[in-house]
DNA sequence: CGTCCGTTTGAGGATCATCAATGTCCGTGG
DNA sequence: CCACGGACATTGATGATCCTCAAACGGACG
């Protein structure tokens, strides 16, 4: 595994959160869905926080399975390399995602970071050893995990569509969604490249770049330095994200 | 939960098998990843084995979690309805396959069945009781999520080619190596209708229909009966599978 | 100020969706 | 036994959309 970041070694710190989602509620109706405070510093004692610049490859597809990591800032992507070199990007990694999880001992994804991010680092056997002897730990992975394979599923349906435009808003309208990829005072924050984003939805870059001069010239969406956009005719975004 | 199917309970049965991956190995290169008699005993115990005719609904997307399953004989699709009422198959289902996973207390698919199947029903409360209680059991099932959403995943990168003979040809390779599906003597078994195909792969019926006719032409699969295929050209066959 | 990288815009060709008609299989009923 | 009907599948013609190739544009940085 490559590794081009200083890494720093911190204890003293929140400890790690995971964005994950509840199986079931209480009779109270309370949630049982998040981390235990006691839950949390166990991660913590396993994690180490690393740090790493702009475009760099957190890890590789094949490698050799030797950590999960835990989003805690920035953004990554992940991505495979297909055999006439083009790429898919298969999820954008936002603070509270985690990922590494590998098959047969073999990440199966590239992680390349976006921004500068921050992660938690758990050595695998350490968190797998971790997991068996807390089921209400490992129960919230699970959750986790169900969760995005909800998102994968999603994936699938967006890229399905056939106009570019369709694609691109409910892009939008699932980054807006997510309470954790920045969208502040109504601007969506799009740290990722047109390139990456094409790789995301499953287009060209260039049909990306016509697909949001089509949003703009059409009223719908205003971009800002190509780094983020705001909706301004709600009800024609929301109709063209269903139109499908 | 709609029911057409005539239930009936059945303890005296080896117990449902799930399709896991290994999560890591053994030191000796031993798997850890399967169940043993114990945990599939387990499961057993809380199954009811339930039998459904083709073309059934098991249950309803946003209808309310109560059971998951697991197929034991038979081909499911998992499918959402999109606004426009087309439809979208997430996933084919086969033995092995659990399905059910809910968020927010709902199913977020739904799923029909294909071909006649039989299924273990467990009950979601018990389920996860008995996860909570047995992590190792729990660590499968992890396992198997994670292989799902791998599965997801690849699902995405099939849609995303342009080709309709390429989306064609990269599932038929997917069927050929999941040993569930029942491909026998080179023979892939296609017990899903065109349609289903269609909505599957992100495809117009004609659009199936036609790319199952240019493989057939340029001689690289034949088809019998319309739910059989085989390859009979297997360079040309994995170059186009490759081809992307 | 010039270069480099990322983005935008333009023109032409390829592919798929749609609409419509025809063809095939299979069970039903005369 | 054969004719009919319906569901499913195939084939054809047309239009819309995106991809490719190509060129121009823009900002960041030295």
């Amino acid at each position: 595994m490559e590794r081009h970041g200083e890494a720093e070694l911190i204890h003293a710190d929140a400890g790690p959160v995971i964005r994950g989602i509840e199986f079931e509620r209480n009779a109270d109706g309370t949630s049982k869905g998040l981390l235990t405070e006691t839950q949390r510093r166990g991660l913590a004692s396993l994690a180490t926080l690393v740090t790493f610049p702009p475009r760099t490859i957190v890890y590789r597809e094949d490698g050799e399975l030797s950590s999960i990591f835990i989003a805690k800032e920035g953004v990554l992507k992940a991505f495979r390399e297909l055999p006439s070199g083009k790429r898919r990007v298969a999820a954008f990694l936002f603070p509270g995602d985690m990922f590494g999880l590998a098959e047969n001992g073999r990440y199966v994804n590239t992680v390349q970071t976006v921004t500068k991010v921050v992660l938690y680092q758990i050595p695998s056997e350490a968190l797998a050893e971790m997991l068996r002897r807390d089921p209400e730990l490992q129960f919230q992975f699970l959750c986790k995990i169900t969760h995005e394979l909800r998102q994968g599923q999603r994936h699938a349906i967006l890229i399905a569509r056939k106009d570019a435009a369709g694609r691109l808003a409910m892009f939008l309208s699932m980054l807006e969604q997510n309470e954790h990829a920045g969208s502040q005072g109504g601007w969506i924050q799009l740290p990722m490249s047109r390139t990456d984003l094409a790789e995301y939805l499953g287009l060209s870059l260039e049909s990306v770049s016509r697909a949001t001069s089509a949003l703009s010239r059409r009223g719908i969406v205003i971009f800002q330095g190509g780094h983020a956009a705001r909706v301004i005719d709600r009800a024609r975004f929301e109709k063209l994200v269903n139109a499908l």
